[in-house]
DNA sequence: AGCGTATCTGACGGCCCGTCAGGACGATGC
DNA sequence: GCATCGTCCTGACGGGCCGTCAGATACGCT
C-alpha cells in the first residue's frame, strides 16, 4: 500500500528481511549471492550435507548473515524452487491442451511434451532433486511446489482423458484422474531419473519414446503412428 | 562351517556384534528388541527425526546399547530391509514370467503384477519409504537393496517385452531395457505413493486398472479385452 | 566531515551424536 | 550357597553443528 520507496523496481511479493526490515540494495545483493552459492554447491552436493555455515563461507559472509535472509537451509532453497517453477510450470500443460491426440501429430504432441519433460528436469535437475526428496520427506512447503509445477499438468491429462472417453476412446470406465496420475507419475519420475538409467545403460531417446507412446496410447487408446 | 552349536537354527550370515564379538541369546533378544521398535516407530515417525536415543528409549535401553549392535540408525533399518526383500523379492518377476501375455489371461496377469505391487508398497510403506528416499539421496547400500528388489522384475519384463517384439508385437525399435524401466518406475512411484492418489481421491482400483493397461498394452502392444 | 541507519560478524549456549570405562546380571563349578 | 568369570548394559563425556545476540563496520546523506 502507498509503495512510494524511490526507484524501488516493485520486486514479486515482499522480499522480507530478517527482523522484519525491508531490505535496501546492499542487503538484496548479498541475498542474491547466498542464493547463487546455493543453488552452485546444490549441483555437487546433497541436499542433505548442505550446511549454513558453507553457503555463507562460499559467498563470502558469515553464517550469520545468513541467517538474515532465511530462516534456515530450506527456506533458501524454496526461493530457488519458486523461480523455477515460476518460469516453467505452465508449458507443460500447454503441450497437452494444444493436442489434437489425433493421428500422426497427437503422437508428435506426446513425444514433445515427453521431450518437454526430460528436457526441463535435466536443466533443474539440482532444485526437482531437492523438491521430490523434500516431499516424499514430508516436507508439506516443498509439497506445494511440486503440486504447483504438476497440477497444471494433472488437471490437463484428466481433461483430455475424460475427453477422449466421452469419444468412445481411450480407457473405458476408468477415473480419468487416476490415468492421469499415474501417467504423471511415470513422466515425473522417469525424467528425474534419466541420469540413473542412462548409467545403466538405457539411452534417454528409447525413454523419450517409450514414454510418448504410454501418453499417447492410454490418453488415446490409439496405436501410436509408425 | 562345522556349524553344531547346540539348538541354535543357523541364522542367516552371521549376526555380529559391536566389538567383534559374536552376541548370545541375551545380545540376540534385545538386538531383536530394538528392531521391532525401530520398525514401529517408522510407522509414525519419518525416517529423518528416527534419532537414536528415542529408538534405545522406546526398547527400554540405553543410546550405548544401540551401539553394540548396529554402527547407526542406517544400518538397523537395512536389516529390516534385507528381512523384507528377502520375503518377497521373487514373486513379481514370477508373475511376469508365468504370464502367457495372451488374451484376457495375460491382461489378467498384469491385473495380478499391479495387485502385488500395490499389496506388497501397502504393507511394507515404512521400509520402503526410507529406501527410496535414501535411494534418492545416494545412500549406496539402500540402492543396492533397492536394485535387488526391483532387478529381477526389470529383467523379467525386459525378457517379455523382447520376445513380444520378436513376434512382431509390442513396441518396435525401442530398447526392451528402456520399455522395462519406465514400467518398473511407474508401478514402483505409482505404488509408493498410493496414499497420497487416495487423499487426492484417486480409489486404488482405478490405479490398478490404470497400471495394468498401460503394462499389458505396452508389453504387448495389443488392447486390453473389455 | 559528521551522524544515523543498514549491514555484517565473532562469540556463545544448546542439542544430539557416538564412545569409553566401569557396574550389573546370569551362568557355571564346587 | 557362593565365588568367579564372561556377557551385557549404562552414565557420563568430548565434539560438531545449529541458530542468536550484542557489538563493530560501512554506507548514504546533509
Amino acid at each position: 500500500m502507498t509503495a512510494d520507496q524511490g526507484t524501488k523496481p516493485d520486486e514479486t511479493e515482499e522480499p522480507r528481511a530478517a527482523d522484519g526490515r525491508v531490505p535496501g540494495r546492499r542487503g538484496q545483493a548479498t541475498r542474491q549471492k547466498l542464493l547463487d552459492c546455493a543453488a552452485d554447491m546444490l549441483r555437487t552436493t546433497s541436499y542433505r550435507d548442505l550446511k549454513v555455515v558453507d553457503i555463507a563461507r562460499e559467498a563470502g559472509t558469515s553464517p550469520a548473515t545468513f541467517y538474515q535472509y532465511f530462516p534456515d537451509v530450506e527456506s533458501a532453497i524454496l526461493v530457488l524452487a519458486d523461480e523455477m517453477v515460476a518460469t516453467g510450470t505452465e508449458q507443460f500443460a500447454d503441450l497437452v491442451t494444444a493436442n489434437t491426440w489425433k493421428g500422426r501429430a497427437g503422437y508428435e504432441g506426446a513425444e514433445a511434451l515427453a521431450a518437454a519433460m526430460l528436457s526441463f528436469w535435466g536443466q533443474h535437475q539440482p532444485v526437482l532433486r531437492v523438491i521430490d526428496l523434500a516431499t516424499d520427506e514430508g516436507d508439506p512447503r516443498f509439497a506445494n511446489i511440486r503440486i504447483h509445477l504438476l497440477n497444471d499438468l494433472n488437471n490437463a491429462l484428466s481433461a483430455a482423458a475424460k475427453e477422449q472417453q466421452k469419444a468412445g476412446k481411450g480407457q473405458p470406465g476408468i477415473d480419468s484422474e487416476a490415468i492421469a496420475g499415474v501417467l504423471v507419475a511415470m513422466l515425473a519420475h522417469v525424467s528425474a531419473h534419466r541420469l540413473g538409467f542412462e548409467l545403466w545403460g538405457v539411452r534417454a531417446d528409447d525413454l523419450q519414446s517409450t514414454m510418448a507412446r504410454i501418453v499417447y496410447w492410454t490418453v488415446t487408446g490409439q496405436k501410436p503412428p509408425a
